[in-house]
DNA sequence: TGATTATATATAAGATTCTTATGTATATTT
DNA sequence: AAATATACATAAGAATCTTATATATAATCA
């Protein structure tokens, strides 16, 4: 596992880009995604998931649809339209962000 | 400039680096250093560099010597013989991010 | 010469975003 | 029967910043 703190803030960007990708996801959906994708690397807490969907719902981010699965229920979550503008901000900030990382971690030699 | 919040947790790791590229540093060079690497894009505030210098050397990773500049005062940091340690362990955790990150940005296609 | 910007360090209050812990409940596997 | 997986939810507290403020010297600009 990861050092946690240098993940703060990447939640929001990563979300709004699986929902993206994938239409609609349910919380546990994500968090094993998640887990898949950075291969167990990275395990999103439910403490910061589920509050994390509740705001963007309440800022109009994302779309919420209950599900009956048997006697569970899953809320499935999609990017409204507003949502995918927001994706498209939040991911592109986490690229350049990705990229000036790399600036640190491997300068450019300067001649 | 770059979303903030993403930085969290990336500024120990790059002060380290730097200092043990550099050798020596004083605060201030170290803003400049960080602005000059990442073209513009990251400005360390006083307010998060000169707590966490302080905090450092009181754990023993970097050690201070004053100097005098003409009638200013210069604190240069160097890395003790713990903080090159440190750095290593601090360097590696922020490359692992970086490649984890790069998984999420970029998924490898699953056949 | 007076004002602004750059150099240089320092700290305090507050914001944000997480972690950890806890709670509830059903379904599946051992 | 017990443990693990699935599924959602929230509250308290930790960590690391940002913003603002303070102090002081040096250099540049108008």
């Amino acid at each position: 596992m990861n050092k946690k703190v240098l993940y703060k803030g990447c939640l929001e960007p990563i979300l709004l880009k699986l929902l993206h990708e994938n239409g609609r996801m349910y919380g546990y959906e994500i968090t094993r995604k998640v887990k898949e994708l950075t291969v167990g690397e990275l395990n999103i807490t439910e403490g910061a998931l589920y509050p994390l969907l509740h705001r963007l719902e309440a800022d109009g981010v994302l779309e919420a649809e209950m599900e009956n699965i048997g006697n569970r229920v899953r809320k499935y979550y999609s990017l409204t339209q507003n949502g995918r503008k927001e994706k498209v901000k939040a991911v592109s900030e986490l690229e350049n962000f990705a990229k000036t990382l790399q600036l640190l971690l491997n300068p450019k030699p300067s001649f």
